[in-house]
DNA sequence: TATGAATGAGCCTTCATTCAT
DNA sequence: CATGAATGAAGGCTCATTCAT
C-alpha cells in the first residue's frame, strides 16, 4: 500500500508539475501558444513524457481551466466570509467588493481565461446570470445577502434581490475586465475607478 | 469607366467575401484559429488567391477588426444623437443606455472580438478608461452630457463626472459581455437583467 | 510594311525593358531571386504579359546571359583594338591588361554571373582554356599576339604560347572575382593589387 | 554509458547524413535550390526531423560551410607544413603551390561555395587581399615565406612580399575556378596548364 | 496588347501525437 | 518511467504559369 500510495502522490506531483508549468506558459504567452513541446522543454522533460500524465492537450487545458476556476472560486469567497471584524453593513459591502475586485485582478489573465470561456463545460461552473443562480454560486449568494443586510431591500422580493446581485456582478466584472484589457492605465486612474465604481455600487444595493 | 467600375467592384466584392468568410470562421472558432487557408477552403478557392485581396494574415484580421469596430461604434452614437422627440431626462438616459447595450449585442460576436483585443492598435480607438476618455471617446461623453443633464451633479467636478460615466459604460459592458458569455440564457431573463441594470445605473446617475 | 515593322519595333522594345528589368534586379538582389512577378512590378506591368515576350523565366534568364556575355566581349576586345597610339610592346600588355581587368570589374555583378556559370549554353560562350581558343576567343587570341610581340616567345611553340595567355587569362580572372567577392577592399589596397598583378604578368610574358 | 554513447553516435551519424545529402543537392543544383524538403526527400525521411537534428536551413548552410571551410584550410596548411624532404627553394615552391591547386580542385563544389560566398560571416575565414593577410591567412604567409626563400626579394619590403604572394594566391585562385567551371576539359589539357601556371608563377616569385 | 484572377506547387517551420527502446 | 526518433498535418507565404477577357 505504501509503496502504491507513494506513486499515486508522485503521480499527482508530475501532474501538478506539468499544470503549473502550463499555467506560467499561458500567463505569459496566452493560452493560444500554448503547446506540448514547451511545456516539456521547460520542465526539462521530453515531450511524450507528458502522454504518460493526460490525454492530450485538450486534456491539460481543460484540467488548467478548472484549475483556474478553483482559484478565483476560492479568491473570492473566503476573504468574504472572514469578516474579521464585523463592520457596518455599508462598510462590508465596500470591503466585500472592492475584495472581490481586487481578488479578481490578481488572478491575472486566468481570470479572463476562465470568465469569458464559453464552452458548457466551463460554462456550468462559471454562470451566474441564470434565474437561481443565487443558490448555485457563493459570489451572488453572498451578494445578496448583502444586499438584505443592507436594507433597501424591504421592497424586493427574492428574484428582484438575485437580479440586483448579478447587476453588480456583472458590473464588477465589466469593470474587472476593462483593467484588464487596458493593461496601461496609470496607477492612480485605477484605483479612482475602482473607488468610484464600489460607491455607486453602494448606491444602487442602498437603493 | 463602365469596365473599371466593375472591376473595381468585383475586386471589392471579392475583398468582402474574403471579409465575411473571415467573419464566420472567427465567430466560430475564434480569432485564434483563423487561417488563411481555412478561409480559402471554405471559400472554394486556392490560398494563394487571398494574397491578391489581402497583404497578408495581418492584414485581413486588422481589417476585421476596423470592421468591427465601425459597426460599434456607429452602432452607439447615431441613435442617440437623434432623440426624436426630448423626453425627461430620465427617460432620456434610460433610452441611450438601453440602446447602447442592445446595439452592443446585435454587434454579435463582434463586439467581443475588438472590445477584448488588447494590442495597442485597437485599443487606441477602443479604451475608454483613461483620463480624459470623455474628450476623445463619444460614448463617454455622450453619458457625461446626460450625467449633467440628471442634476446629481452639481456637487462634482469634471473629473468625478467622467469617471461616473466611465463606472457605468464598464458596468454596461460588463453585462453586455457576460450576456454573450452565458449565450443560452433564456430570452426573459436577459430582458430582466438588461432593465434591471438600467435602473441602477440611473440611480447611480442621479446621485 | 511600315505597320509590320514598327510592330517588330515596339516588340524589340519591350523585349529589352523586360531584359533591362530583370538585369538591374539581378544587380540588386543577385539572380536566384529574379521572380517573374518583380520584374513585372517594376516595370508597372502586369506578371503575365511577361509571357508574350518570353517563354518563360528561364528564357528571360538565358537572354540576360547571354546579353551580359555581350556586354563583356565587346568591353574586352574594343579598346584593345584600338591603341590610339602605338606603345612599347610592354606598355601596349600593361594598358591592354589593366583594360581588361577594369572593363570586367565594370561590369559588376553581371560578370560574376557569366563567367561563373558552367551550363553548357554559356560555356560554349565563355570557355576559354580548351586546346584552341586562340582561335575561338578574342581575348586569348589577342593575349597571344601580345605575347609574340613581347619576344620571350623565341622559344616557344604555339601550343605554349596559348597556355601561357590562358594562364595569365585565368590569372586576371581569379584576381577580378577575389575583388568582386571581397569587396570591401580598401580602394588603395585595389590599386596596389592590380598594379603588381600586371607587373607580374609582364613578367610572365617576357620570360 | 555505452547505450549513451551509441546514442550519441547515432545523433552525429544522422546530422552527418542530413549534411552530405544537403552536400549533394547543393554539388547538383547549388546552394540556392537547396530546400529542407527535398533534403528529406532523398533521405526518405520526413522534413520534420530535420529540425530534431538542426536549427533550421540557415543552421544547415552554415555547418555546410564551416565544414567546406575546414576541409580546405586543412587540405591547404597540412601539405606544405610537410616538406618531406627539404628540396631546393625552387622545387618546394612548386610543389606547395601545385598541392594548393590540386587539393583544392579535390575539394569539389565546395570550394566554389566557400570561397565565391561573400557573406561577411563566410568573409572572416576566407578573405585573403586585404593588407595583412599574411598575419591572418596561412596560405599567404606560407607563399610569402616561399617568396623570401626564393631571393628575388631582397629588393622588396614587407608590404611588397605580401602584394606578390596575393598575387600568385588569386592567380591559381583563378586557375582552380576556371578548371571548375569548365569541367569538360581533357584530362592532360588541365594537366598542361597546371603545369604552365605553376612554372609561370615560379618566374614571378624568382623576380 | 495587356490585365488581373486563379491555381498548384513549393518554401520554411511548428506542432500534436505515436512508438520502439 | 522516460526518451528521442519519426510522422503527417497544418500554417503563412511566394512564385511560375495559365487563361478569360
Amino acid at each position: 500500500m505504501s509503496k502504491e500510495q507513494r506513486q499515486e502522490q508522485e503521480r499527482a506531483a508530475m501532474r501538478n508539475l506539468i499544470l503549473a508549468t502550463a499555467g506560467e506558459l499561458v500567463a505569459e504567452h496566452g493560452i493560444e501558444k500554448l503547446s506540448i513541446r514547451k511545456i516539456a522543454e521547460r520542465m526539462d522533460y521530453s515531450a511524450g513524457i507528458i502522454y504518460h500524465y493526460f490525454q492530450g492537450k485538450e486534456d491539460i487545458v481543460e484540467q488548467l481551466l478548472q484549475q483556474g476556476y478553483q482559484n478565483i472560486i476560492s479568491g473570492l469567497t473566503s476573504p468574504a466570509q472572514q469578516p474579521a471584524k464585523p463592520l457596518s453593513a455599508d462598510n462590508n459591502f465596500r470591503q466585500a467588493l472592492t475584495q472581490f475586485i481586487r481578488m479578481s485582478i490578481a488572478q491575472g489573465p486566468q481570470y479572463r481565461n476562465v470568465m469569458l470561456n464559453d464552452s458548457p463545460a466551463v460554462l456550468s461552473h462559471t454562470g451566474v446570470l441564470d434565474e437561481g443562480a443565487s443558490q448555485k454560486r457563493n459570489a451572488i449568494g453572498l451578494l445578496c445577502s448583502h444586499l438584505r443586510e443592507l436594507g433597501g431591500t424591504a421592497s424586493r422580493n427574492e428574484t428582484d434581490v438575485e437580479l440586483t446581485a448579478q447587476v453588480i456582478w456583472s458590473a464588477a466584472f465589466g469593470l474587472i475586465i476593462r483593467l484588464s484589457v487596458e493593461k496601461n492605465l496609470p496607477e492612480e486612474q485605477r484605483e479612482a475607478l475602482i473607488n468610484r465604481h464600489v460607491e455607486a455600487m453602494l448606491v444602487v444595493a442602498q437603493n
